[in-house]
DNA sequence: ATGAAAGCGCTAACAG
DNA sequence: CTGTTAGCGCTTTCAT
């Protein structure tokens, strides 16, 4: 059903039902007309081809975003499509999510978007598989994104010397997947332990299994000195807690860590597990601003992930 | 750059130039010729446009998914996703997934989609705006989906009283937002706990606040017989087991509580949370399969989700 | 083995 | 105020 269809219906031509349905840009229709040709559309069930009208040269109004999995920005993706989405409805953008770009799944070009966004970044390999293809500004949203991973490290740190300790561990997960990630985060802690003039970071990688963990704790408390250690993220923390709490370690007056992201659980934890968290509000607004004008063809850089995060202090970390 | 530039590139016309480029159906051409056209292409950066082909006829190959947030149908919503798009890629589709569908925003027609999958069911109020102007099959994907929540329910009160508690307290989430799901789940409860003869089940909205919970549990106490408590997901579990740590009340001695999900964090708490976990894997290769028949206009019906699911026995169950 | 041309559904410039 | 028409880029049938 094609407005040739609501032409004939109407008793018009298809021109003049091309204004009546989409607003007149100059033209004057006699109200009786418009609705004549509304009704017959509603009617017979019209619904506009977006192809049709894409080819015609109609900017899109779609917004394509590109991440290998639901957690690929460090964990912080879904609450940021979320919002970001919003955000871009407000605009009259909608954003659409293509997960799994990693493989031999291609992009989407039969959504033909005003703007693709990726998270990979321009030095990542088979970014240039990615962008191929689209006539569209194809840009790496997440920007700053190693330097926002790092930073939490970064954060955790200074938390962590504020209150005395001068001998960090660095708690690494046992998950493969975020092996470049965890790499990231390492550095920031490294780095802003040498910056602050502490000693140089032991590197674990936090064992899986309970048993495992528990008797880590135990071999770390043998070594007689205050055992401070921050958890590549909350999932880790937790299992760090979870393996003092099985070895019979007080946490925090034998033990200190601290997790990054701020989960839900954290707060639950017993002790209450410190964390990092990162506000992302005004990001994500400046992100979908720079989304919109990058639509309107304004050449615009998008924003940098901030890289200062904030530290929330529970009952997981003492002193030294 | 049409398909036209590269034919005048390469010297030929601009039907050549698509039989070459896509491969030919039953054309056979010389071997010089497609390479000519191949090395035009690349030359002056060909890249075709998904709009023209699409209002040519061809059907897409794109599956379009609308849920209005990231937990969309359950909490299952992100795993599934991955997992489907992986099996979809298999099979030469590309899904897209649209947040925020409950609002203002409306599905993307740009992408015209050989199938749409929608998280709401066709009784839910604003189905039909999201399927109007879609001429393509749009699925109520998730079938089952109350079912499946009110299973996991089941299955919570299965394993409760299994261990001989006859009197069960549901913990309903603080969440606002997940007043419908919770309803759901807590009538699974309340079902199951008539079927199996056991005493009316106790409602409670667990507080968000810790020394709210904490309290709470001392009141539960007070009344003097075995608690058992059904939470509404590990999270709300993870709250329980956090105001019992509080409170000093011994888990699972004289109290018990399981969750759902089976969340990473679940496995690391102090005691270890029990909860019920499902196995999606066979449910999202058949909606995948599904998906494809409907893509090719077989008119099957899309699968429903499990409704029996697996109890993860951990340490937060005792016996009555 | 290749070329010519029609037409998918739409919008906008031009006639009337 | 409304009708007619060209053409967006592509595939595919029909000629050559």
């Amino acid at each position: 059903v094609t407005t040739a269809d609501v032409a004939r219906e109407a008793g018009l031509s298809r021109g003049t039902v091309s204004y009546a349905l989409n607003g007149d840009p100059d033209r004057r229709l006699t109200e009786q007309t418009r609705q004549r040709v509304l009704d017959a559309a509603v009617r017979i069930g019209y619904a506009p081809s977006a192809a049709a009208r894409l080819l015609r040269g109609g900017r899109s109004r779609s917004v394509l975003l590109l991440t290998p999995d639901v957690g690929g920005a460090g964990g912080l993706t879904p609450a940021v499509v979320e919002q970001l989405a919003a955000e871009l409805a407000r605009s009259g953008f909608s954003l659409v999510w293509q997960l799994g770009i990693e493989g031999s799944a291609a992009p989407v070009r039969e959504l033909s978007p005003a703007v693709v966004l990726t998270s990979p970044t321009a030095e990542d390999p088979g970014f240039d598989r990615l962008t191929r293809g689209f006539s569209v500004p194809v840009v790496p949203a997440f920007a700053g994104r190693d330097a926002f991973i790092a930073a939490a490290g970064a954060e955790q740190v200074r938390a962590l010397a504020a209150r005395g300790f001068r001998h960090l561990i660095f708690a690494g997960p046992h998950d493969d997947r975020l092996r470049a990630m965890a790499a990231l985060r390492r550095t920031g802690v490294e780095r802003e332990a040498a910056a602050l003039g502490l000693e140089a970071v032991r590197v674990l990688e936090w064992p899986d299994a309970r048993a495992a963990g528990s008797r880590l704790v135990g071999a770390l408390l043998e070594e007689d000195r205050p055992i401070a250690i921050a958890a590549y993220n909350d999932d880790v923390a937790l299992a760090v807690l979870a393996a003092s709490a099985d070895a019979g370690v007080a946490v925090p007056d034998r033990l200190s860590v601290i997790g990054v992201d701020d989960v839900p659980s954290s707060r639950l934890a017993v002790p209450a597990l410190s964390s990092v968290r990162a506000d992302l509000q005004d990001y994500v607004r400046a992100l979908a601003a720079a989304v919109v004008a990058l639509a309107e063809g304004e050449p615009v850089d998008p924003p940098t992930l901030p890289s200062r995060l904030e530290v929330v202090e529970r009952d997981s970390v003492g002193t030294a």
